[in-house]
DNA sequence: AAGCGCCTCAACCGCAAGAAG
DNA sequence: ACTTCTTGCGGTTGAGGCGCT
């Protein structure tokens, strides 16, 4: 036997709104709220539909401030960075696009980002490809490696210890497309001035690009207090979200991370250390996890909190 | 103009999580 | 601790619009 129904299907409406049911929906929250009960919200407000419907009416297509499609490039990116990070968390990813519902981003990926990503195939030049193996689909962020995959991220809301996203594609061999959709390492310097002072070029590197050695940096007495008998992945969470407000989902705001859950701030967290430590574009050969810590603590700090984490996530890609 | 197929997106469905009792 | 209720979410559907023949 299944759930019960939240309302009685024969006596509500359904489909389409009319304008007259948008313009009653729409005042009656205005003028009294939702009142925490969207289930008996229509019966007040004299609709004939369904709790759930007039919730996702508002939220959807009343709500003030809504934009509707003219999805931009910038849009796009953030999109194609947080689902690549975090999966298909609409909800999240909307709520990181100013206007936008987590509704109106899934059916632009579904519709348009994934063609306009994956429906003509990609090129050899990609910094970052998708395979498919098994039932999940790798992200490849260089030609050789995948390193993330050695990264242990805590999700609560899963089992697995490491965060694996998953792509609802058929093909074989899937690409991103290449710099011009990824912004390059002027987006990172740019978010991380303090560690743009303290490049230098690597002597011994097959490589010809900076390298960050890990001896300019001196962990400051505190974060090595505070780190102690702890691994730095464990320290670097917890000493992270030390800078972060309290976790909330009351804001709709860009940039603002407070409506971000814990579990997201972890996932977002670890991502952000983890491309710190690895540049998608082989900027850096290594920059541990405590040194991010280092820079979150020290110069960073204000900067993290003025631009917002999340922003700082999509800007490394 | 009619028929057809594809695309878009608003709306629905069902599940999971959290709150309330 | 358990049950019930409500909300929030991601996946899916289908009506209507559009372009092509």
């Amino acid at each position: 036997m299944g759930r019960a129904p939240c309302c009685d299907k024969a006596k509500v409406k359904r489909g389409p709104w009319s304008p007259e049911e948008d313009e009653t929906l729409k005042s009656y929250v205005q003028e009294y709220g939702t009142g925490g009960n969207w289930i008996a919200l229509p019966h007040k407000a004299g609709l004939k539909r369904c709790g759930k419907s007039c919730r996702l009416r508002w939220l959807n297509y009343l709500r003030p401030h809504i934009k509707h499609g003219g999805f931009t490039e910038e849009e796009d990116n953030i999109i194609i960075s947080l689902y690549a990070t975090i999966g298909s968390r609409w909800s999240t990813i909307a709520s990181n696009l100013s206007g936008r519902t987590d509704n109106d981003v899934k059916n632009y990926w579904n519709t348009k980002l994934k063609k306009k990503l994956f429906g003509s195939g990609g090129s050899s030049k990609n910094h970052l490809s998708i395979t498919k193996t098994h039932n999940h689909v790798g992200i490849n962020y260089a030609p050789n490696s995948n390193p993330r995959s050695n990264i242990p991220i805590h999700d609560s809301s899963s089992n697995s210890p490491t965060y694996t996203p998953s792509f609802p594609i058929d093909d074989d061999q899937l690409h991103f497309p290449s710099s011009s959709t990824f912004p390059t390492q002027n987006a990172l310097l740019k978010s991380f001035p303090h560690v743009s002072h303290n490049l230098t070029t690597s002597d011994n590197s097959s490589h010809s690009h900076p390298v960050l050695h890990q001896s300019q940096f001196s962990p400051p007495a505190h974060w090595r207090q505070a780190t102690a008998g702890s691994s730095s992945q464990e320290a670097f969470r917890t000493i992270s979200r030390s800078l972060l407000p309290p976790s909330s989902h009351a804001g709709y705001h860009k940039n603002n991370y407070q409506q971000f859950s814990s579990v997201e701030d972890d996932v977002l967290l670890e991502d952000f250390a983890f491309n710190f430590a690895y540049d998608h574009h082989g900027n850096f050969d290594f920059c541990s996890q405590d040194e991010v810590s280092d820079y979150c603590l020290g110069d960073g700090q204000d900067e993290i909190k003025s631009q917002g984490l999340c922003q700082s996530v999509a800007n490394l890609y």
